[in-house]
DNA sequence: GTTAGCACTTGGGCATGTTGAGTGCTAAGT
DNA sequence: ACTTAGCACTCAACATGCCCAAGTGCTAAC
């Protein structure tokens, strides 16, 4: 059988199976598709397919429907890049509208994406590697009980309450926190570990403790900062998409849940600049999430967008969405 | 018939039912609760019970379940509340260890909640009406864009990125700094929008204008601070407890990820200062949660804790167990 | 390499029968 | 005035058997 109609068939499987989620026989798809030959020649192909781990059969006498390994040469080899609707256009550009707050952007931004692919979706907070320093804060809210604020030129802000272990003064504190603004303020975030023990080292011996006390919070607020963090919208997604379909649900809600998870999982995916990438069923190290795939792309100066969906979507339509909303975050945001 | 029997006839259909989730029949009733009375009587009863509209049965031939009016009698007049188990108690004072962070004992708190009772967890952010203006910061990001920064004395940190409409210079932005700093410090974040105008009155002319955007930041910022936000957790146990059961879970995910909703749906809940509040079924505002209940209470100063789950609950135990909570987080952050 | 034809498999739909839990009612007992 | 035993009745759930349509794999011819 030639190879380009071999493709054609997967293809043809993979865009009947997303539309009408029942196993798809031969004589169906020679009807919908106008390939130029009758099912039986159909039904030869799809045995290979089927020898190859492409497709497979639920039981004997059903169609096919497409593996995780069918799904993945579809998205590599075979489908092309969709063009979005006008109207979706038009939902992307007003994200260019309204307040610059990346809080905001943010926000919008998931809500968007998860109507425009029906999944549920989920976007890292904006790298900040380059991020400068703008402010440091130390507000004392207790005897001993310190809170600090670190605001970088990016609009980020970071607060933390830290444990001084023993009685603070206005006066020590303010000191201190002249000795850290004037030493780290205009710092990239990323170098603060290695800045920081420097201006702990300056300060009076009798402060040196609080002072590294506070140069911990600090180093932690630009950790957390600069990218631990995800907002998601549209789990309700989940559900109605699986309506008739029983993709268990629950263990799926519990990755979504585990902030942790979804943070090692986006920054696994490699990070092909121009493209997305594409994370298919069992492909996924996260094991409740053998029946869902991710489509992920990074924006700005590396975080992630992305969605999460079950493995039969519609993968090019979703590409399409997840690359246009990540082109205009990393424009809106300057990245 | 007896009045108490009737109520204990209603109890025992509800634990039953709570227990096993499907309908009761009179035989299985008289045989697991010692009732010192014949099927037969249980029968009466339970057709006093329907015309009541206390219970009612799916169809002809089988048993009865509570229906939304059979657990308000439930809650309201026959239960009582369960002491917590010892491991439930030792989990609940764990939460008084680690970092007095709000951030954190807030997470805590919902990941413990929704543990402890299956159910998804929510907490509303502190209220902070006694919060007291901390620290007002100003930083310029851009030529036009100012980054407000509001940090009350609980520690909470409200941060917003407002748009100047024309340059700002440096000065300008300290000045205004140490203006609405020195009026403002110490004052109720709830009493900002009455402050405010005067500050911005005291300005020089010219920068009037700058003042007053910047007075709007702040005021929105004491809104949002004080109480806008909600936290949650446990939502895979929707999933879970209805495996074999059709709660449809989607409307439900919706209502949970719109935080406005949720948070009017606790502050519409009375804050019986004592006792927990519970609604149920469709004595909810909200159409999605026609098939589930609220158990929530108020904390600290009057926000709110609680959880969400089927009408189908096990309300003794869960009504403990965020009383207990609500307690505890009173009691840490000190309301 | 493709096609027509055909025997074979099998899940889903449907009609039918059976079972058992559960009810409501009546009449008798206390 | 309650309670209880007994009984006829209802109805979902389950099982059984049947047929049908969809779909496959194979073979033989083109």
């Amino acid at each position: 059988m030639s190879e380009p109609r071999k493709l054609e068939v997967l293809r043809a499987i993979v865009e009947d199976y997303v539309h009408s989620r029942e196993p798809v026989g031969s004589k169906a798809l020679v009807e919908r598709h106008h390939l130029g030959v009758s099912s039986a020649t159909i039904r030869n192909d799809m045995a290979v397919l089927e020898e190859e781990g492409l497709i497979a059969a639920p039981h004997t006498s059903a169609g096919r429907i497409p593996t995780d390994k069918g799904y993945r040469l579809f998205v590599d080899r075979i489908s092309q890049v969709k063009p979005l609707s006008a109207a979706e256009r038009r939902a992307i550009h007003s994200l260019l509208e309204g307040p610059d707050d990346v809080e905001d952007i943010l926000e919008r931004t998931v809500r968007l994406l998860s109507q425009l692919t029906n999944q549920v979706a989920v976007v890292q907070y904006p790298h900040s590697n380059r991020a400068l320093v703008r402010h440091v804060e130390f507000v004392q809210l207790a005897p001993q009980q310190v809170l600090v604020v670190l605001i970088a030129d990016t609009g980020s802000v970071g607060q933390k309450v830290i444990d001084a272990g023993s009685d603070v003064s206005n006066e020590a504190l303010m000191l201190l926190r002249s000795r850290f603004l004037g030493n780290i303020a205009g710092t990239q975030l990323a170098l603060l570990p290695q800045v920081l023990p420097s201006v702990v080292a300056l300060c009076p011996p009798e402060l040196r403790s609080l002072a590294q006390t506070l140069a911990q919070g600090l180093q932690s607020l630009s950790d957390t900062s600069r990218e631990e963090r995800i907002l998601m919208a549209g789990t309700a997604n989940l559900a109605r998409s699986n309506v008739d379909f029983p993709l268990s649900i629950g263990p799926v809600l519990e990755a979504l849940e585990e902030q942790v998870v979804m943070l090692r999982l986006l920054s696994d995916m490699g990070d092909d600049p121009r493209g997305v990438t594409v994370s298919i069923g069992r492909e996924n190290p996260y094991d409740g999430l053998a029946e869902a795939s991710v489509v992920a792309t990074g924006y700005g100066s590396g975080a992630k967008v992305g969605i999460l969906g079950p493995t039969r979507m519609d993968y090019p339509t979703t590409m399409a969405a997840v690359r246009a909303v990540a082109r205009y975050l990393s424009r809106i945001l300057g990245g």
